[in-house]
DNA sequence: TTGAAAGCGCTAACAC
DNA sequence: GTGTTAGCGCTTTCAA
């Protein structure tokens, strides 16, 4: 029935409850299909009748590999990185594997100590938005087990990566405000260090041989940080806002209600990032929806494709979606 | 320098590198004091020549315990967990553990599999707001590893808890909107199952004895469900309309705007779990705040004792605390 | 189809 | 202060 003694029921009580071998108990537990129906059947009935569970320490020991793939995010509450994190959970999950999360907080200086952590207990290792100086990234891609980078990519250090067309998005942005007779637009910027803000820096800078005139401006990642920085970003004087994310678009938002300000009417907003909230805030906002879900299946289709010795192609950055709504006008 | 032949660095290399026993290499490794220093730098430096990791999975079984806990919540997407996640793993890793964070995406029958799947991994488990049946749970708690549950109690149980004081914080909102003069409200509900929910409406129907009377509306706990049950919570007929959570105040906010209908002129509304936007919507939210940081190191501490076999007292309930703000007045 | 036994890499008695 | 060695619980040749 139950546990029987003190400790924990191992594969020899298993055996001996079921008058078998150890090997056999194993051969039942792996699905090992050389094993007589009437056998297997004692075995299963004796792991039943004993509750007993394979230590997945021993486990992992005898073969070499933990069955356990690491996840680092720089912020689990960051809606970007959790829906990340669940769809590769997801589908790790199917493959039979388990996944390992670790936050680094949003420091950079933690991050390489938490991979290297997380690398003695995964077999595999996915790494979001690193933040962590090239060095780092290099020495970690060079430690033999698998790495996969998501959104940062560096020419330089032959990484695994899989990532989102922030590029593009921009691009699409500038062209939407373009279009619509704008000249002069504001950038709210996001993280220092993000790949994700130098690319859409670089966008930026593409959109300026199109004539949009671009001024940057600090600023960061959140509400409160959106909210701080309406001030500056009216100061700047521009007929339209392009703000890091849609956080901050919904920071600045709420502010420029505060000052009187009408968007669309006396100055435009876009955001990035979609988030719910984005249909739902008034005007709602004009946004650049990008497939979290699909990044965090793709890494880990990657992943798994790269444990099992496969070698990895040239992987496209996921495409991403414009979604204009209120927000946005053409300039008074 | 670099790893010699084939498969991982081992102690063994590093002790024969070193020409030091494993023994003593593990008493540096461990800080273990009785170790000459000569003898002790030697390992460090070989330990750093070979770039040696010791195998958690030996030292796990090894040593009979893995310093990992684990958590499983309903849906980490949801700030409410993230941010308790990230707090109890923050706590956790003080003590020199890890954790292995698990997600069931809000399906009440898969979180047992993946909570026994948890415990063969993990020291200690954390179940967040577990919508299983009442004989899970006890299964659980009866299988020996340290089990804690956040976010639902049950008197039957015997089972270790931490929660906060749901039932409190809803009387808050009610005395509010009763002080404030109103005498019929409308309750959006949250998902079935769910123990914050029956506290909540445990604590509505108190709030009955004051004469305030409440009709119930099934609704959900996203900003979706909010704002496609407008229509029906208006046409319950209350002065005010007391969300679930803050996604659906929102939701039914942006639905109200749509409608014409003011807020707080022509109906009150309240929301609960503060989210950081509530203080940007149009009007400002009134809400409760729950100290979801405090539930994780809360948690965390909790469990760290309980794993080193220290029985627990009982745990009160964290305060809540009311936040007003716009979207509440007096009924017109 | 089944079982005996040799590891997997590490810790912790126990001896020296 | 240091080393020898017997496990920890499981998988996996290799024989039978």
């Amino acid at each position: 029935m139950a546990a029987k003694g003190r400790g924990r029921v191992t594969i020899g009580d298993v055996a001996r409850e079921a008058d078998a071998s150890v090997t056999t108990v194993s051969r039942v537990l792996n699905d090992v299909r050389t094993v007589d129906p009437t056998l297997a059947h004692r075995v299963r009935q004796a792991i039943a009748d004993l509750g007993y569970r394979p230590s997945a320490a021993a486990q992992s020991l005898a073969r070499g590999r933990s069955g356990t793939l690491g996840v680092l995010v720089p912020d689990l509450a960051n809606p970007h990185f959790s829906d990340l994190v669940k769809a590769f959970t997801a589908t790790v999950r199917e493959s039979g594997a388990r996944v390992l999360v670790m936050d680094s907080d949003e420091d950079p200086a933690a991050e390489r100590d938490l991979a290297e952590d997380l690398l003695r207990y995964a077999d595999g290792l996915l790494l979001c938005a690193p933040r962590m100086p090239r060095a780092d990234l290099a020495a970690l891609a060079h430690r033999g087990t698998p790495l996969l980078v998501a959104n940062r990519r560096d020419p330089g250090l032959a990484l695994h990566t899989v990532d989102v067309d922030f590029h593009q998005g921009v691009l699409a942005v500038c062209g939407h405000l373009a279009q619509l007779g704008h000249r002069r637009v504001v950038y709210l910027a996001g993280p220092e260090g993000s790949w994700a803000n130098r690319e859409r820096l670089r966008a930026l800078s593409g959109a300026e041989a199109f004539g949009l005139h671009v001024t940057v401006l600090a600023c960061g990642s959140t509400t409160d940080d959106g909210h701080a920085a309406a001030e500056r970003a009216l100061a700047a004087g521009g007929t339209a806002l392009v703000a890091y994310n849609d956080f901050v678009a919904l920071g600045l938002l709420s502010r420029l209600a505060e000052l009187g300000v009408r968007v669309p009417d006396a100055i435009s907003l876009t955001g990035f990032d979609e988030i719910d909230l984005a249909r739902f805030s008034s005007p709602p906002l004009t946004t650049v929806a990008v497939p979290r879900s699909g990044l965090g299946r793709a890494a880990a289709r990657s992943l798994v494709r790269l444990m099992d010795g496969e070698v990895e192609g040239a992987f496209d950055a996921l495409p991403v979606e414009l979604h204009v709504r209120g927000s946005t006008s053409a300039p008074s």
